[in-house]
Formats: structure tokens, C-alpha cells, sequence
DNA sequence: CCGGTTTCTGCGTTTTTTTGCAGGAATTTA
DNA sequence: TAAATTCCTGCAAAAAAACGCAGAAACCGG
């Protein structure tokens, strides 16, 4: 086999699977480890690919994973934004956990929109304050420094003296089997109070974190009105939820 | 599974969830746990994640807002957070109002003092989550975006089950013929909860407004048990003060 | 076709990287 | 305060990489 030719079979092997093993593929090709090694160098010095201990990635794996990207997931926490503030209309009482994509819903309400947001998440009230026109209740109790949410019964209490028209969660891990799940204790004892205290309930989720599971449950897919992700409503990914009788926008 | 893949992935759970714990990691992985210890480490050199004992979390959701606003006479108002830093040891039950004066207050408090702060102003609140050892309790109920405080019976109420050991008010004007005044409705009546709940209430008050008076009275100097200011306690400006029988420092 | 040169490849050795483990220190938690 | 985790340090084994070298193959001008 020549060099040339061995050098294209790896880099379709990388672009294939995004890595590649020098040890696979010294017995897939017959060739010594020294020589797999020398042709990764020159892959890797014509920036081909990116050579690491063991084997090789592909230039996409490190853009994928090791992105700049200083907010990550910062579109498409945007998107799911947009979507949910379509639920929020003039005059309604909202309950939201905290999180990075409540935070994100917090930034992109409307100015002129005029609602009562109730939450315990610090970061959260920072961003509603900041509005115009909300009113905003803040739920006390101790804070937990790790979530930089009010917790404890207190919280609670009074969580469940509200009546509120909609609720947003921001979501760690939601699956078909286990419904929604997080690994917070504490935080979980909020957001299952919140879900009794609203009439509508709305999962804000990254589609990443489907089909992922936490330790800790809040509750199941059947206490969930609907599930907002940044993918559109018909994906497949959606297909078993929407057979557990959960609307996706 | 390659070094940088397995880095790879737990960066992805991180900025996932935003937590991640090193034993739940290693198990997830199947490497030992020294070698988690020693991608977090190198993760967090590289900046990508914060280490914390027992795992690690993402950037994004631990910024910290700061707020730099240049604060109005900053050197008084750290001499006076000094000397009531002097008042508060470990175990102690600290209430405290909303102002500046406080923030600096909150912000020079020593890293090792243990003890409970409860306060509903946001900005204090924001400072107090910075210390590692203090336990905070948020009062809750409707923010006034004004003064960035929680107003309403429910914070009072609230205020008025608490038993402080010590009250720390930022004072916006004192004057020995009328006491402490304000210019707020909604935080007096917050003060005068934060008074009655507490063994003793100390005033804090750059030089510049004593003997000044606002419109709403907070409450007489009979119910002041000491004054900071800036200026030694000796000043012949505190005379008269002294003569009605508060304490100076 | 041929001698000389360059390139490529595999092998043995040395060096570096990675990983797990044992202990003692430090931190958290009850 | 005491117990339990977690962390750090040094160390050793295994894997991988780097290095030098020599034989083999390819290339090339005559």
C-alpha cells in the first residue's frame, strides 16, 4: 500500500468517526505503529487533522467540543426563549426556577410586556428587575450558594400560596421513562411545589438533555402541559413523548 | 477511550447540567477517579470548567454580577464598615437594610466569620453569596426596583419572626430632633420591623447626613443603641447626640 | 542498465505520557 | 468533635511517542 494511499484511508477513517486509534489502525493497514505515527505527524502538520495520544480527532470534534463559544448552547437557548415568551401574555402571574435558560427568558422579554414574575432564583431576579414593567415577588428563604436559589420550606410555603397562570422549568434531564429529573435535592423540592402551584406547566429543555436522566425525579412527563426545546415540534426525537400524551413546541 | 475524548465529554456534561460530581463521572467513564481529578485540574487551568470539591461546574452559571458602580464617598464608607465589622462574631444573627453603605459593609466582611445574614435588598444579598462561611436568608416578597429591596407586609412579616442579635440600618438621615428619617415609604416600614426584631440596632451613617431630616420618620434616637459614622467619636457634632443618650463609635 | 541519492519502513532503545494506587493531609458533613 | 469524603503527592507500571539507525525500495541522470 502506498503512502499516499494510506494517508487517504486515514483521514476518511477520521472524518468517519471523528477519531481514530493508532493501535487499530497499524492492524487494520499491516504497518508498523511508527509508521501510523509518522503519517499522523504529517496529517497533523498539514492540519489535516489533530493529533492527541493514542490516535487522531478530527478538526470537527475539537470545534464541537472545545468551542470558544463563551455561553454554550447560547443560540439555542435564545430560540427556545422566543418560543416560550409566545406563552406569556399581559397580566399573567409566572413562576420560574432558576437556570441558565430562564436567564435567557429573562433578557428576552418584550418591553412592553406587563406580568408578575415570581421566582427564588437570584441570577433570574437580577434579569427581571431590569425590566420595565414586571412586577416582580421574590420567594425567601436560605439561600443555597450552589444554585443561588432560595430553598427550604419557607420557600416552599409560600410557593404553594401562589395560584399561577404558567410555570417555566428550567429542565437538567427529562426522559420518556423517568420524566424530569435533576440532582439537586433541594432544587427539586422547589420545582415540584411549583408544578402544583400552576396551571400550565412548561419544561424548557436544550435538546441535548433529552433522553437524559438525573438522580433526583421531579415528576413525571404526565404532570408537563408542554415540553419547549429548540428543535421544531415534528423532529423525531419528539415521537415517544408525544405518544405519552405531551405537547412539544 | 482517548484522553482528550473523555475531556471532551465531561466538558459536555458540564456545560449540560452545570454540575458535575467526580464520583459520578469515574463510574460514567469507568477510569479511576485520579484521573477525573486530573482532567478537572487541567480543565480548569485551561478555563473551560471551575473545580470545586467533589466535581465541577460550568463558567457561565457561576459569573457573578458585579456591581462596580463607583460608589458615593467609598473610603468613608469603608472606615465605617470597619468599625461595625467589629461588632458581628461567629454565630451571631445579622439583619440587615439595603444601601450602600451596607454593600461596603458586606463586601469587607473577614473570609472566616461564620454567622446567618438576613436582608432583602438584592445587592446585599449578591455580596453575601460571595462569602464562603456566611449563611443567607433572603425576606421575600415584591421588589420595589427603586430601592432594589423587597417591600410589603410579607417581608415584614417575615422580619417580625426573626429574633436578631444584631440590625445594621443604612441611614439616609439622622437628626437629634427627629431621629432617623427616610424617604420611602415602604422601606421605613421595613426598618421599624428590622428594629423591633433586633437585641440591638446600630445606624450606619456617613458624617454628611447627620442632621439632616427626610420626610418619614423611621424612628426616635431612644431606639438606637449606636452610631458609626466616619468621623472619631469624639467630634464635637456628636455632642448633642451623646447628651440624648446614644452611643457613638 | 547502473551507481548514487533520496525516501520509506521497521526495529530496538530511550523518553514521555498516562493511569492507577497507597498514604497522609485537607475539607466537608453529621 | 469525629467520621467520611475528597484531595494531593510520590511512585510504579503500562502504553505511546520520539529517536537513531539500517535495510529496502523508489527515483534519477547518465
Amino acid at each position: 500500500m502506498l503512502k499516499k494511499e494510506r494517508q487517504a484511508y486515514i483521514l476518511h477513517q477520521v472524518n468517519l468517526h471523528n477519531k481514530v486509534l493508532s493501535s487499530s489502525l497499524c492492524t487494520e493497514i499491516n504497518v508498523s505503529e511508527d509508521t501510523i505515527r509518522r503519517d499522523l505527524q504529517e496529517l497533523s502538520e498539514e492540519g489535516k487533522v489533530i493529533k492527541v495520544h493514542g490516535g487522531a480527532l478530527s478538526h470537527s470534534f475539537n470545534q464541537v467540543y472545545f468551542s470558544t463559544n463563551g455561553v454554550y448552547s447560547q443560540n439555542q437557548k435564545k430560540t427556545i426563549a422566543q418560543k416560550a415568551i409566545g406563552l406569556i401574555s399581559n397580566g399573567m402571574f409566572v413562576l420560574t426556577s432558576g437556570g441558565t435558560t430562564i436567564i435567557e427568558l429573562a433578557r428576552s422579554l418584550p418591553p412592553q410586556l406587563k406580568a408578575t414574575f415570581i421566582s427564588g432564583s437570584i441570577p433570574a431576579i437580577l434579569e427581571y428587575m431590569h425590566h420595565p414593567n414586571i412586577e416582580v415577588i421574590l420567594i425567601g428563604d436560605k439561600i443555597s450558594k450552589n444554585s443561588k436559589i432560595t430553598v427550604g420550606s419557607e420557600a416552599i410555603a409560600k410557593i404553594k400560596q401562589v395560584k399561577a397562570d404558567i410555570c417555566f422549568l428550567g429542565t437538567n434531564a427529562i426522559d420518556v421513562e423517568h420524566g424530569i429529573t435533576d440532582n439537586d435535592w433541594e432544587v427539586v423540592q422547589l420545582k415540584k411545589a411549583m408544578i402544583e402551584s400552576s396551571k400550565k406547566v412548561v419544561c424548557l429543555s436544550i435538546a441535548e438533555k433529552i433522553n437524559s436522566v438525573q438522580p433526583i425525579k421531579v415528576c413525571g412527563l404526565d404532570e408537563i402541559d408542554l415540553l419547549i426545546t429548540e428543535l421544531p415540534a415534528d423532529d423525531p426525537v419528539f415521537k415517544p413523548y408525544l405518544e405519552a400524551g405531551i405537547k412539544v413546541a
